[in-house]
Formats: structure tokens, C-alpha cells, sequence
RNA sequence: UGGGGCGUCGCCAAGCUGGUCUAAGGCACCGGAUUUUGAUUCCGGCAUUCCUAGGUUCGAAUCCUAGCGCCCCAGCCA
């Protein structure tokens, strides 16, 4: 039988899981899940997951809940759930359904515990966190029991209540699971599931003195809310014996409802040139580095919105990255290039003159002034047109002139024949070093669009923006955070990451709207705060020789 | 070191119930064509080899054995 085929993607071993399932019946719906933990802002890494989760649960007709795996009170503020749900909601769209809590499980969690205890199951132990680690042994030697791990069933019940009622300070005491003190794998060896902690929820508020662990909430949330595949990354593999246990006891109790979900591990995507410690992050915000969490060149979710970056590349990007077991490092430039390959398809097109040289044209009536309707996108004509304004001043990037260009150089130099683009050829006739200006003559007979343009071939073209017609404003050309591979921290950053110009705009930028463009020649770029932000260059054949 | 994973082209990644694999696809790269963006698009090229060494077999990337390399685990973090 024939394995069924994805359109523009590839199998991979989770799809096969979920195909499996589907097709002896296991589930006849699918449900995933993004379970971030609300301690800071998502960033490019979480990326790969939020979309691994969302597209399979589209691709299989099935739903991906988010779910906050608030846990910890510690850690976690209200501003991170707000700053997660808007990414989350800008990456997959409408398919972001309302968001779902852990926090909200925690009397489920609780009885769970109890029932534990009565089970046998699990035990109160009041050793100290220091006597817990010695006694968990090390990798080659066996832990060694409790000595509170026989106690009986009624005082194990009994102090787990006085735990939640708050009688005991932190750390006195901690539920743990019974399993196995010398199990070869240490996640097995009595893991703790619960512990006290005085701490004011974000949510809960003052409900609860008692928490439960990561690895124990986890598994009970997964199974509270239906979820067939818990897809997660590659070091929670060594948990997943615990994740079965747990819930095969609570389903054995009755707690629970068959079948249960199955947790999945996958590589976690790892990006060159960027860094996304938390710890490190923080510094470069409260250093200055940068100028917040959703600064352009942040690689938080926030940021790379605001440099420009579509939630359509980012599929591309997850896609074209794949997802598997083997920890592998993607070059940065894959989704710099993702980015470009869509912005290509939708940025209508502007011209932009970043780095301006005044060009006169010697020949062009002083106050004439023509609109030339100028095609949005040359490879879609239903994109339109626009009218740019020309006239006998102009500005040209500065590097489309020079005084003896180099070998291949084909723009423009004293003799030398360019295209302006989309209006007129033009000769150059010299540079007026004391003007800074250099002086052309047009070629009346080869204006765009009229029959007679074609008559004078030429190789260059290049783009401009008539001088008084020009919108001025402030563009932000951002560049990488990061000059290096694989960078530690603040002494890796790339000066010049950020360079603030003014730059000469056709005048239709004046009332840009929030779509990116490409202007011409240069990149793709996107209104923000009073100006725009470069998303990314595009590719340059003759800069790279 | 005990346990758990992973090793297929420069980077990802299919394949892994053995033959259709002298190994898919994408990206990168190298040609060449088109092009009023040195962009885009298009066409062509790009692993006799699958970490290594043995073995099983008529036949192995796929099975077995032994090595080697890399990652993860000893939080009352997630």
C-alpha cells in the first residue's frame, strides 16, 4: 500500500505516527499542543514547535490548543501570557483558539495526588533538597530509599493535606512518586511531583501553597484535555517512561479515560548567528544593546514582526527545515531566504534612493515635471500600476556612479549609457566634484512603454526619485545582532546591526501603509514607527565577486 | 561512567517490514537561457555512496556484531 502523500512536504516520522493511529483507529481526530511556559517572549526557536503543532493539527483536521504550563509562580507574570498569545495569534492566524492553563487543572492535579498516595503510589518525603540529591545516587550508582518512604498510607494522606493547607514552610516537604530508587534512568528514581511553595499565582492567587512539578502536571494536562500527540523536544526523552507510568496509574485508577496521549520528542531548531538564552537575552535589553524585547533585530517572535518577517516565511522555513530526531544547526541565511522568497511574491514595488548622488539632466526642460506609470510588480500585472513623478533633478545611489569603475562595472560613468528605470536612457556627461552632481543628457526617444524605447540598448539600470518630489525619511537598515556563528553574548554582537539613514523615497511612500515593499534593488522593507525597517536584502551576485 | 537518543551530498532531509537505491526532495553551489531590479523566473549539473570495520544474504543505507563520534539526563526548573 501506498504511503499518503503531502503536497509540497515530506513525510517525516511523526506524520507516520499520526497516520498510523488514524488508520487502526486509535483516534479519529487529532489534537496537539503548544505548552509554553509564560516565564518570557517566544522566540525563533519556538517557531518550529508552534508551527509543528498547528500544521499537523490542519493538515490531519484536528485542533492544537495553547496552553500555558504556568507552574511555576516563581517565574511567571501575566505580561509573558499577553506577549505569547499575540505571537502565537500572529503566526497561525485564526487558528489560535482561546488559550488554555495548567493553572486551571490544579484541583484535577490535586485529587490526582491523592489518589496516588492511596494507591501506593507516591509518598510525602521530608528530606532535605540536599539529602534528596545525595541519595538519588549518580548515574553509575543507585539511589539509596528514603528513610520516609515507608510511611504509611494515612500519614502520607495526612500531611499532603496539611501541605496544601499551608501548615508547613518551603522545602519541608515534597510528594514523590514511588517507582524505583535504583532505576538506571534517573528521572525514574522517586521523581518529586509536588512541592510547597508560598508564592502568589498569576492566576490562581493565594488558592494554593503547593505546586506541582513539570513532569508531573504535564502528562495530567495532556490527558485532561484530550491531546493524542504530545510533541516535544528531544531531552524530555529520557522522561517519557515516567509521562506512560503516570498516566497508566491515573487511567488504572479511574482518573483518567484510554486512550492516553503519546508523547513524541523531536530536535528543537537550532539557528546560527543568533543567541536565545533568556538569561542572555535580558542583559542586551536591560544593557541597552537593544531597545526591547520586540527590537527588529531581537529574535524574539515580537521582533522579527517588527522587522518585517511573515508568518508565511516562517512556514516556508519550517517546512523547508524539516523536523526529525538528529540535532542539526540551520544557517541563518535559510530563513533570511524563506523571508525573501515570499516577500518576493506579494511586496509591491518602490523605488528608493538610501545613500543619494544629485543627477541633473542637462537636456530635461527645468520645469517640467511627467508622471510615469510605473508597474507594482513586473511579474504580476494585476498588481498595478502607479504614477511616480520625473523631473530634471534626481537622486541616484551613490554607488550607481563611478569616476573610473571597476572591471563589469556597467552603471553609470562619463560616456556610459544607463537606464533609468522605467523612464528615460541617459548619458552621463561628467561630475561636478564642487556640486557633488553629475551631469546626464536623456535620450527623449526611449521612454518606458513608448515604441521607440528599445532603440538604444543598455545594460544598466538603475532606479531613482526626483529631488523635489522626494518624501524623506528615516530607514533603518538592519543587519544580523550577531557577527559571529555561534555567539555567547554581548562581545559577539555586530556593530553594525543597525545604521539609521535618510533616505530619498518616491513620493507615493509618504503614506505607506503596514505591507512590506521591496524597493527596487535593495531589499524589502516595512513601515514602522516613523520610518522603515530593511527585512532583508535581496540576493547580490556582483557585491559577492 | 549507568541510562536515553542520533550518525545518509556543503546545510536540512526521505528511505530503514532487505532487491524497484549506481539513494527522493529542498536549500546552497556551478553552468546556461530569459529579464527595464547584477533581483525574480527557467533549464541543466551536483552522493556507485549511506560514521568505521567485520558478518549474514544471490542481493544491505536497510538485518547482526564490534568499534568510533556527537547530543541529553543526577532542579523541591520547564
Amino acid at each position: 500500500m501506498n504511503k499518503p502523500q503531502h503536497p509540497g512536504s515530506t513525510s517525516n516520522f511523526i506524520r507516520q505516527v499520526i497516520e498510523a493511529d488514524l488508520a487502526s483507529g486509535k483516534h479519529v481526530k487529532i489534537r496537539t499542543r503548544f505548552p509554553p511556559e509564560p516565564n518570557g517572549y517566544l522566540h525563533l526557536g519556538h517557531s518550529k514547535s508552534i508551527l509543528l503543532n498547528y500544521g499537523l493539527a490542519k493538515e490531519y483536521g484536528g485542533l492544537c490548543n495553547l496552553r500555558f504550563d504556568d507552574t511555576n509562580p516563581e517565574k511567571e507574570e501575566q505580561e509573558y501570557v499577553d506577549s505569547i498569545v499575540d505571537s502565537v495569534k500572529w503566526l497561525v492566524g485564526e487558528q489560535a483558539a482561546a488559550p488554555l492553563y495548567a493553572s486551571d487543572y490544579f484541583d484535577f492535579m490535586y485529587q490526582c495526588a491523592e489518589h496516588l498516595v492511596e494507591s501506593g503510589n507516591a509518598y510525602v518525603d521530608s528530606q532535605s533538597a540536599e539529602e534528596m540529591k545525595h541519595n538519588r545516587g549518580s548515574f553509575t550508582q543507585a539511589g539509596v530509599d528514603s528513610p520516609f518512604r515507608s510511611r504509611s498510607t494515612a500519614e502520607n494522606l495526612d500531611l499532603l493535606k496539611r501541605m496544601r493547607a499551608g501548615e508547613f514552610p518551603d522545602g519541608a516537604h515534597v510528594l514523590r512518586a514511588k517507582i524505583d530508587m535504583a532505576s538506571p534512568n534517573i528521572n525514574l528514581r522517586d521523581p518529586a511531583l509536588y512541592r510547597i511553595k508560598k508564592e502568589k499565582h498569576h492566576r490562581t492567587g493565594d488558592k494554593w501553597c503547593l505546586y506541582p512539578m513539570y513532569t508531573y502536571a504535564h502528562p495530567i494536562e495532556d490527558a485532561v484535555e484530550k491531546i493524542t500527540h504530545s510533541l516535544c523536544t528531544l531531552e524530555f526523552e529520557d522522561q517519557r517512561p515516567f509521562y506512560d507510568w503516570l498516566l497508566n496509574k491515573l487511567a488504572d485508577g479511574g482518573l483518567l479515560e484510554r486512550p492516553l496521549p503519546q508523547q513524541i520528542e523531536f530536535a528543537r531548531l537550532q539557528l546560527t548567528h543568533v543567541l536565545l538564552s533568556k538569561r542572555l537575552l535580558i542583559k542586551l535589553v536591560e544593557e541597552g544593546h537593544v531597545d526591547g524585547w520586540d527590537d527588529p533585530r531581537m529574535p524574539t517572535l515580537a521582533g522579527a514582526r517588527r522587522r518585517g518577517y511573515t508568518p508565511e516565511g516562517f512556514r516556508r522555513f519550517a517546512e523547508r527545515v524539516g523536523v526529525a530526531k538528529e540535532n542539526s544547526w540551520i544557517d541563518y541565511s535559510v530563513l533570511e531566504d524563506c523571508m525573501r522568497e515570499h516577500l518576493n511574491e506579494i511586496a509591491p514595488r518602490r523605488m528608493a534612493v538610501l545613500d543619494p548622488l544629485k543627477v541633473v539632466v542637462e537636456n530635461y526642460p527645468t520645469d517640467q515635471t511627467e508622471e510615469l506609470l510605473i508597474p507594482n510588480h513586473p511579474q504580476k500585472p494585476d498588481m498595478g500600476k502607479r504614477p511616480v513623478p520625473f523631473s530634471r533633478e534626481l537622486w541616484i545611489e551613490r554607488d550607481d556612479y563611478q569616476d573610473s569603475p571597476p572591471k563589469g562595472y556597467f552603471r553609470l560613468f562619463p560616456g556610459n549609457k544607463v537606464r533609468l528605470r522605467y523612464a528615460y536612457v541617459v548619458e552621463c556627461v561628467s561630475y561636478d566634484k564642487a556640486a557633488d552632481t553629475v551631469r546626464c543628457r536623456y535620450l527623449p526617444e526611449t521612454r518606458s512603454g513608448t515604441p521607440g524605447s528599445d532603440s538604444v540598448k543598455v545594460k544598466g539600470n538603475i532606479h531613482w526619485v526626483s529631488v523635489k518630489h522626494a518624501h524623506q525619511a528615516e530607514v533603518r537598515l538592519l543587519d544580523r545582532l550577531f557577527k559571529t556563528e555561534k555567539p555567547e553574548g554581548q562581545d559577539d554582537l555586530n556593530p553594525g546591526s543597525l545604521k539609521k539613514i535618510r533616505a530619498q523615497l518616491e513620493s507615493g511612500l509618504r503614506e505607506a501603509g503596514t505591507e512590506a515593499v521591496q524597493f527596487e534593488r535593495h531589499g524589502y522593507f516595512i513601515a514602522d514607527r516613523d520610518g522603515f525597517n530593511r527585512t532583508v536584502t535581496l540576493r547580490d551576485s556582483w557585491q559577492k565577486t
